[in-house]
DNA sequence: TTGTAGGCGTTATCAT
DNA sequence: ATGATAACGCCTACAA
């Protein structure tokens, strides 16, 4: 390996020289520059970058902790996390979780040993009281659904504000029976609690009964959608109007639908969470809630730099605006 | 930050007898370890690993570079990868090229510079040609569709068998007039061309006139599948069957059938390539082509971390076998 | 403007 | 079984 050295004494100046003209800094003549861009040149010379950090005490890499990132939500949600990092010149080692609370917890452990400078959580099914462990002051930021409550830096999206909204949305067409299908359990506070409650204040509100037969606990993969709406369908309830807990899970609600000869919108109007790629391309697209992904992204990436700017700064939370995208699942 | 030697002053013993601990290294006496131990416990003590691969020479992060990690292709292909570096004790930046030359080229130093292992990368654009380029023994693994020669390790699939293959299922089903929708050129030596030669090779096998009219180059996103059939619709030309370059395009492509009012697979039948996720829960359900994802994402790890052994070692080149899988849109 | 000395936290080597 | 010393490649501080 080329070190500085071999290209000072290639040079003929001094390694301090050397390190000056690779950092661009101010004091060094033109002549002695070029000679030592030469000699990097010649050399092959390539900075060692743990080098430097293990003086500096960073690594400008951070971590994205995520369930699953062939899951459409978090390959576009890495997608913005790596273009926001890139721009503050971090770059971004992805973990998977699987979902599980221990892969969760791993990725802390693993990012703070690993001495990223940062990690970028979106935890599903880490507990809030887990928390206290020794992560110490290690710069972590809660994306997504779970809260943390006001102990650490969160960005979150507006779950119950959506899911109303959408819920709204398919009251206003028409829909009088409106069925959720969502992950498995309502127990504790993350996205399937916060959402179902957006979709049952809803029907609330409108004075329609919400009716638990319609609340079809499955899962968060597409085979879910697909299996819950089977058995929906299989145990005689009917509906006409479709909450999805996610966009995957609405992707597989429709071909759920399709399944047991059920036509959309016509017969049953669908919407999802999170305007994935693929939502405008399916037939029928789908309607969804939008939250804007990669102001998330920015924000989450921003709050990792001012925490390891300041680690004393408190914790802040943020909420991402979102819109309603009406397409045809609902028309 | 707690240092080594803080835990040795702590424990009464020397650094590298900390160390020693640190790594379970073998010769140290009970007592001694047992103190060591709780000297880290109480102080708190974490292994620097940048200081280690200082020494080492290593960081044990490998680069994986795609398009973008949003595409469903890609988000998979991550997904893989990294559970395949995880098994060999390896984390996983990713980076996004944006499916430019520049891009990619841009990755390869930037992994080179940042001092990464190695790079997995999955180019669809960087010219072989502008090889050469000083990334010296730098451990890159070329994964997917570009083809090198044999100057560099290489993963790939069989673009040609795997696409001849799902354009004879095609004629099998008893299309007669079969498009491809694809990449936007032909030029150069590509997953666009290779697979353009696949389908044209099982066009000519068949005895049938491959109509230029039929090809359509319009990109590599769902939108250009939309797109390319739209305007193959309007431009009166008749098909009864559609191979599409990958999945991604299929699922734009499907959508475009649905704009026009045609369906599938009655009045056209389509064939991807990819098997991403959600090919099966499409509306229809997509037959694919299949290629062994876990299988090329080991490989790639494997080649390089033998790379890293045995930097000498011969390049080697390994093609990914595939199946068809056969759904509703060709039924 | 340029050079020298010392140290960042860890580990390999060689003594003890 | 344990310790002293010298690197790894770079950067800060200070000296020339």
């Amino acid at each position: 390996m080329v070190t500085m050295s071999d290209v000072a004494r290639l040079a003929g100046v001094s390694k301090m020289t050397v390190s000056n003209v690779v950092n661009n800094r101010a004091g060094v003549s033109d002549p002695v520059r070029l000679r030592v861009l030469e000699a990097i040149q010649k050399s092959g010379y390539r900075l060692n970058v743990n080098a430097r950090t293990l003086k500096a005490g960073r690594t400008g890499v951070i971590g994205l902790a995520v369930p699953e990132v062939d899951r459409p939500y978090y390959g576009m949600l890495a997608s913005h996390v790596i273009e926001a990092a890139k721009e503050r010149g971090f770059h971004v080692a992805v973990e998977q979780t699987g979902a599980a609370a221990e892969g969760e917890a791993q990725a802390i452990a693993q990012s703070h040993k690993l001495q990223f400078d940062g990690l970028i959580l979106s935890a599903v099914a880490l507990d809030p009281r887990d928390r206290g462990q020794s992560w110490g002051d290690f710069p972590i930021v809660m994306l997504g659904e779970r809260d943390f409550g006001a102990s650490i830096d969160h960005v979150g999206m507006a779950n119950e504000a959506g899911t109303r909204a959408a819920t709204e949305h398919l009251i206003e067409r028409g829909c009088e029976r409106i069925a959720i299908v969502t992950g498995w359990t309502l127990e504790g506070v993350h996205v399937v609690s916060r959402r179902h409650r957006g979709y049952a204040e809803a029907l609330e509100a409108a004075g329609l009964a919400a009716d638990p037969a319609l609340t079809a606990l499955s899962g968060m993969h597409m085979g879910h959608g697909r299996k819950a709406i089977r058995e929906l369908h299989a145990s005689g309830a009917k509906f006409d109007g479709v909450v999805a807990v996610t966009d995957t899970v609405a992707q597989g609600v429709l071909r759920g639908l399709a399944d047991v000869g059920l036509r959309c919108p016509e017969d049953v109007r669908v919407i999802g969470f999170d305007d994935i790629p693929e939502a405008a391309y399916l037939v029928p697209s789908l309607s969804t809630v939008a939250p804007d992904h990669r102001w998330m992204a920015e924000k989450a990436v921003a709050l990792i730099a001012a925490r390891l700017d300041d680690p004393a700064r408190r914790p802040e939370e943020h909420t991402a605006p979102y819109e309603l995208v009406l397409r045809e699942s609902t028309r």
